[in-house]
RNA sequence: GCUCUUGUAGCUCAGGGGUAGAGCACUUCCUUGGUAAGGAAGAGGUCACGGGUUCAAAUCCCGUCAAGAGCUCCA
C-alpha cells in the first residue's frame, strides 16, 4: 500500500522508497506525482549504493531491535530443528513500528500457516532453555571452513555447505571483524548485537510466510521468508497485535465495500476504479472544496482530453523513455491498416511508433503537456504572470500487476493537478500559496500531524537541469516558503527531482501511520523542452518557471487514505448520507417525509428509513452505515413538532425543533467542521 | 513481472469425487415496536473462466483471469 506517485505514500520500509530515481519500468513513480522525464543530457540511471552498516552503527541498535534480531535466531533455531535441510540467508530485525523481523530460508518443505503452531512451540522450548547468545570472533578462513561443513545457520555439521552464508561472507569487507553467534547448538554467521539470553525473547509471534528473492534480486532464487514480531513483554505484543487488527478494520478496501464507495470490476480492468454514488459524493465534495480555494487563489480551471499525440510526449520527454510505465500507444487507424496490409509485425509496429514513422496517440500519463499547450496558445507578457492552470485531470499509468491494490495503487487516477507559470522572482510567493492550500486542506480534514520535507539537489551530482544560480535561488525560495508554515521542516539534499527542488508533506494518520500527501515541485525542464517564453519589462523574451502541485495527489489515493483516516466516519460535510430519519413506526412516515422535505430543501443529504422494522434495528443499520445524524420521529415528536437527535458517536442528544436542527446541521456542513 | 495463498448466493463465509450450505441482505406476510438485530415463509448459485482425469468434477490435475500477502533498512 505504499507508493508515492500520486501523492499519498505510506512511509515505511519499502523497496519503493529506495529505488533509483530513473529506474525504468517498475518505477516512474519514484519521487513525485509527476512522471519523471529524462534530463536533456540523458544521464540515465543513477543507481543508489547499498549502504552497509558499520559495526559501530550496529552497536547503536535499540533494545527492541536486538530482541527482534535475537528472536529471528530463535526462529531459525526452531526451523533448523524441524527441517535440518534448511538453508538460511538473511534474518534481520525490522524498524520499530513495522513487522518485527523475518528470516529468509530455503528448504524443501513449504512452510504454511499450519506450521506456525509447531514452529512457535519449538521456539518456546528454545526460549525456555534460556540459552546464552555467545559471540566469538573468527578468522575469515575459520568462518569459511565452518560454512563449508554446513555448520553455519545449523545445529551441527551437515553434508551440504551453508551456501548463502558462504556468499554473505564474501560480502564482508576485508578489514571487518567476522563473528559467529551461538545459542545452544545453533551457530550463525552474525554481526550481532544480540540480547544476552534466549530467555529475553519471550513475547513473540510468527506472523506470515511469503516469498522473497535472495538479496531482493529477481535473478536470484526465491526463498521462503518467515515473518514474526517480538516485543519486550507480552503486554506490548498484545497491544501491537491489537493495533494491526485496528488497521485491518480500517482498510479502505473493506470499508469501501461496506459503505458502497467504489468498485473495481474484473471486466473493466485491474487498477481501474469505478466510483459508486456514495464515493462520488465524497470525491465531489472534496473537489468543490478545492475548487473554492482555487478561485480564491486566482487559479483558472481548465479541461483537457485524456489522450494526446505521441509527438507531444516526445517533446515532453515521456515517450518513449517511460513506455514501460504507460499504456501502449494507440496507432492511427489508417497507418495501422496500411501496415497490416504490408504484413507488418507487432514488433515492427512498436518500433515504428517509437521512432515516429507511424503516428499515434497516448493515454496521457500526466497533465503537464496539455496545460503547457494552453499556456502557449497565447503570447504572454510578464504582466500576465503568474498563469495558474488547474484541472482534476485523469491520467493513466501502467503499473505492474503486483503493484496494484485498492484505491491507493491504480492504473487510472485523477490528480488535483495545477501548473503555475511564473517568473523566477515569483517562485517564492507562488510556492507559499501552494503550501497554504495544502495546509488548509490538511487542517480541514484534521490531519494536522505532519512533517514537511524540502527536497534539495545533491551537490555532488550532475544530473540536474538548469544552472546552479537558478537552483540556489529556487532552493532558497522553497526554504523561505517552508519556514512560513510554522511547522518544522527537514531539508533533504539529493531528494530533489532532476528538474527542480520540491516540498512534500508527510502526514501521520490517527493510528500513527505516515503517508506522503501533497507535493509542490519547481520545474526548469519542461519550460526548456517546450521553449516556453514571456516578454519581460525589458521587451526581451524570457523563460518562465513552472510549478507543479497537487495537494491531494490523486483523488483515488487521497480518498483511500481518508477512508482509513476516518475509519469510514467521514465528517458530516463529506458523508454521502448526512442525516437519516427513522420513524418509530409506519404511522410516522408522513411526518418524517415532511422533515425530509425541509432538510432536502436546505441542501442536506437525507433519507427516510421507512422499513417495517423496530427503531433499534434501524439505528443499528444507520450506525453500520456511519451516518452522522439519526432523527427519531414518533408520537412525542409529532406532538411537539420536534425531532429526537442521535449522533453516531455522541449518542442521544435530545429533542430539537426541526428548523433548529436544520440550521445546526447546515452550519456544520457549510463550515466543513470535523 | 515473480513466489505463495485465495476465488462457492448481493455481502461474510462453511463444505468438498455422487440432489449446493449457513448467517446477513432481498421479497411477501404477521407485527406498529422509543436509541445497535421482533417473528414466519419465500426467492436467489454453470461453486471465477477454459481444458484434462473419471462412470461421475464445485471438489483432483493443468492453464487463464482476478484478489491478497511478499519480493535485502545487511552476515
Amino acid at each position: 500500500m505504499q507508493a508515492e506517485t500520486d501523492g499519498a505514500k505510506r512511509i515505511q520500509s519499502s523497496r519503493r522508497s529506495r529505488e533509483p530515481i530513473f529506474s525504468k519500468g517498475s518505477t516512474s513513480r519514484s519521487c513525485s506525482i509527476f512522471v519523471e522525464v529524462p534530463p536533456p543530457t540523458a544521464t540515465m540511471p543513477e543507481t543508489q549504493e547499498n549502504q552497509r552498516k558499520t559495526l559501530e552503527e550496529r552497536d547503536q541498535m535499540s533494545e527492541l531491535e536486538r530482541i527482534r534480531h535475537s528472536t529471528a535466531h530463535v526462529l531459525a533455531t526452531a526451523i533448523a530443528k524441524l527441517w535440518p535441510d534448511s538453508q538460511f540467508a538473511y534474518g534481520p530485525p525490522l524498524l520499530e513500528g513495522v513487522h518485527g523481523f523475518y528470516y529468509d530460508v530455503d528448504l524443501e518443505h513449504r512452510i504454511t500457516p499450519e506450521d506456525f503452531e509447531q514452529i512457535e512451540a519449538e521456539m518456546k522450548k528454545v526460549v525456555k532453555e534460556n540459552q546464552t547468545f555467545e559471540r566469538i570472533t573468527v578468522s575469515r578462513d575459520e568462518a569459511l571452513a565452518l560454512a563449508k561443513s554446513g555448520r553455519l545457520a545449523a545445529l551441527g555439521e551437515r553434508d551440504v555447505e551453508s551456501v548463502f552464508k558462504i556468499d554473505l561472507l564474501n560480502d564482508i569487507p576485508e578489514d571487518e571483524e567476522i563473528s559467529i553467534y551461538k545459542n545452544g547448538d545453533f551457530w550463525d554467521l552474525c554481526a550481532g548485537p544480540h540480547v544476552p539470553r534466549t530467555g529475553n525473547c519471550k513475547a513473540f509471534k510468527v506472523l506470515s510466510v511469503a516469498s522473497a528473492f535472495y538479496k531482493g534480486d529477481a535473478a536470484n532464487p526465491q526463498l521462503q521468508r518467515v515473518y514474526g514480531t517480538a516485543f519486550k513483554n507480552k503486554t506490548q505484543l498484545a497491544e501491537h497485535l491489537e493495533q494491526v487488527e485496528q488497521a485491518r478494520q480500517r482498510d479502505h478496501r473493506k470499508i469501501g465495500k461496506e459503505l458502497d464507495l467504489f468498485h473495481i470490476d474484473e471486466a473493466v480492468g485491474q487498477g481501474l476504479v469505478l466510483w459508486k454514488p456514495n464515493g462520488a459524493v465524497v470525491r465531489q465534495e472534496l473537489q468543490n472544496f478545492i475548487g473554492e480555494h482555487l478561485d480564491r487563489q486566482g487559479y483558472s480551471q481548465v479541461f483537457t482530453p485524456h489522450i494526446g499525440k505521441l509527438d507531444l510526449y516526445r517533446t515532453s520527454g515521456h515517450f518513449p523513455y517511460y513506455a514501460d510505465s504507460q499504456f501502449p500507444p494507440l496507432p492511427e487507424r489508417e497507418a495501422m491498416k496500411a501496415l497490416a496490409d504490408e504484413g507488418c509485425t507487432c514488433g515492427e509496429l512498436t518500433n515504428q511508433l517509437e521512432s515516429g514513422e507511424v503516428a499515434g496517440f497516448l493515454l496521457k500519463p500526466m497533465n503537464c503537456p496539455h496545460h503547457i499547450k494552453i499556456f502557449q496558445s497565447n503570447h504572454h507578457s510578464y504582466r500576465d504572470l503568474p498563469v495558474r492552470l488547474a484541472e482534476f485531470g485523469t491520467v493513466y499509468r501502467w503499473e505492474q500487476s503486483g503493484e496494484l491494490g485498492g484505491m491507493t495503487r491504480v492504473r487510472g487516477f485523477t490528480q488535483d493537478d495545477a501548473h503555475i507559470f511564473c517568473t523566477e522572482d515569483q517562485v517564492k510567493e507562488e510556492v507559499m500559496g501552494c503550501l497554504e492550500l495544502v495546509k488548509i486542506v490538511l487542517g480541514t480534514l484534521g490531519m494536522e500531524d505532519y512533517r514537511v520535507r524540502v527536497g534539495l539537489r545533491d551537490p555532488d551530482s550532475t544530473k540536474y537541469v538548469g544552472d546552479a544560480e537558478k537552483w540556489d535561488k529556487a532552493e532558497q525560495a522553497l526554504r523561505e516558503a517552508a519556514a512560513t508554515l510554522g511547522t518544522e521542516f527537514a531539508e533533504e539534499p539529493g531528494e530533489a527531482a532532476f528538474y527542480g527542488p520540491k516540498i512534500d508533506f508527510v502526514v501521520k494518520d490517527v493510528i500513527g501511520r505516515e503517508w506522503q500527501l501533497g507535493t509542490v515541485q519547481v520545474d526548469y525542464n519542461l519550460p526548456e523542452r517546450f521553449g516556453l517564453e514571456y516578454i519581460g519589462s525589458d521587451n526581451a523574451s524570457h523563460r518562465p518557471v513552472m510549478i507543479h502541485r497537487a495537494p491531494f495527489g490523486s483523488m483515488e489515493r487521497f480518498v483511500g487514505v481518508l477512508i482509513e483516516h476516518f475509519a469510514g466516519k467521514f465528517p458530516t460535510w463529506l458523508s454521502p448520507e448526512q442525516v437519516r430519519i427513522l420513524p418509530i413506526s409506519e404511522k410516522f412516515v408522513d411526518v418524517a417525509k415532511g422533515v425530509y422535505d425541509e432538510l432536502r430543501e436546505a441542501g442536506v443529504r437525507v433519507t427516510v428509513d421507512d422499513a417495517d422494522e423496530k427503531v433499534g434495528a434501524k439505528i443499528r443499520l444507520a450506525q453500520l452505515d456511519r451516518i452522522p445524524y439519526m432523527l427519531l420521529i414518533g408520537a412525542k415528536e409529532q406532538e411537539s413538532r420536534q425531532v429526537s437527535v442521535r449522533h453516531r458517536d455522541r449518542g442521544d442528544e435530545g429533542a430539537l425543533g426541526v428548523s433548529e436542527f436544520r440550521d445546526k446541521v447546515v452550519a456544520e456542513i457549510r463550515s466543513r467542521s470535523l
